[in-house]
DNA sequence: GCGAGGAAGTGGACAGTGACAACATTGAGT
DNA sequence: ACTCAATGTTGTCACTGTCCACTTCCTCGC
């Protein structure tokens, strides 16, 4: 057999491997030597594609930030409203819905899109970089909440005063939310109070960053 | 000698360590073994006195909680104004700053504090407990933010309307972005931007609760 | 006094893990 | 056809949490 041996494509296998294992049983399920025993392959056979359970980890994370994106657009497109300044609005809420979503609806992944050491993000705060004014990159997660954000002062629901920072405001807000409520203290709320505790936190994002 | 076999009061002894080294790297740093090569007693001795590795973390995890709850209070006590709205309204982002600053400060407390899985916190959402009308009962940092914002209800800083869920919304604010500066992806930005980040979140949920 | 009984601590063992090193297999390029 | 580097494998080590049987010592009833 040719294909005994060597197994063609193991990388991807591996990471999609991890996934699963991810997805069921968060990041301490992602053991290594269980990812190579459901690949049919033997322990270490990993460290030739990473150097590090640690990496590979890495590379989960990166699939989960993908999906989490995914999601999120998602949600977004299905909006739809002929008031510009209130459909910005709108999207930055399903954003918020979205990532509360995905991370109560995929505990696992969400784990560890962030348990992961190295997920550093670009964060263009600092207004150094003279090219592409305005819409910045657009990548990740990140990108999509920025360009939200970003719709959301062009159309006049958002003072521009108040751009600086305010990904981040959004971000922490739905971020924290969701991990008291994953992992965290809140974790056996019923989804009813969950859920309409949720839209408090947008009512009050919303009004502090629109409101006067 | 009659204290070379028997400690005395082992269990405190080892929760100490256990604390000291939560501190120093985290809930990962605490290892059973170490734990007990640090108090100068043989592995093992711990399940005397704990079922589980987690029981111990959830020992730190409590004690982690106090040290919080004292930060929060220790820093609420040094405000003074004699406005009654605008004094809860400083003390809310006051609690606030708190919360971040001992998580930055004490990363591997913190961690630990949110990692045990046997964490819960008695949340008085449902307003079914006919005893002590108002004011619950300020236990955790979760019952002084309660009383901060109980306070701002009172002093007309904040519509009563909006008191349900409040607490959520803060706590999931603060934490969000203690997480996502701690071990997450903006664990890397400098202290100033973030300083300037943590005003402008707090900005906007102050606006979001009070505002019209 | 004193001796039994149980609490507190010890040493040994086991399965599981991540990581390293040496060896085996195979396909690609000459 | 022959090399050779990439890819997998087996073997091993240190470390961990947890269970077990054993030892030491304090306490309490007599």
């Amino acid at each position: 057999m040719s294909s005994s041996y060597h197994h063609g494509n193991l990388r991807p296998a591996l990471v999609l491997a991890a996934a699963e294992l991810a997805r069921a049983k968060g990041p301490d399920g992602v053991v290594l030597r269980e990812v190579a025993r459901q690949t049919g392959v033997s322990h270490n056979a990993a460290y030739r594609h990473f150097a590090d359970r640690e990496e590979l980890l890495a590379e989960v994370a990166t699939l989960a930030m993908d999906r989490l994106e995914a999601a999120m657009l998602a949600r977004i497109a299905g909006i739809e409203c002929d008031q510009p300044d209130l459909l910005s609005r709108l999207r930055l809420r399903e954003v918020g819905r979205a990532y509360v979503g995905f991370a109560l609806s995929e505990p696992g992944l969400f784990e560890v899109a962030f348990a992961a050491q190295t997920a550093h993000v670009d964060v263009p705060d600092c207004p150094e970089s003279p090219a592409s004014p305005e819409s910045s990159d657009s990548s990740g997660p990140y990108g999509v909440l920025g360009d939200v954000l970003d719709e959301m002062v062009a159309a006049g629901a958002m003072p521009a005063a108040r751009r600086d920072g305010a990904d981040v405001v959004c971000w922490a807000a739905v971020h924290g939310f969701a991990v008291l409520h994953l992992h965290g203290p809140l974790s056996d709320l019923p989804a009813e109070i969950r859920d309409v505790t949720l839209e408090a936190l947008l009512d009050t994002v919303e009004r502090g960053l629109v409101g006067a």
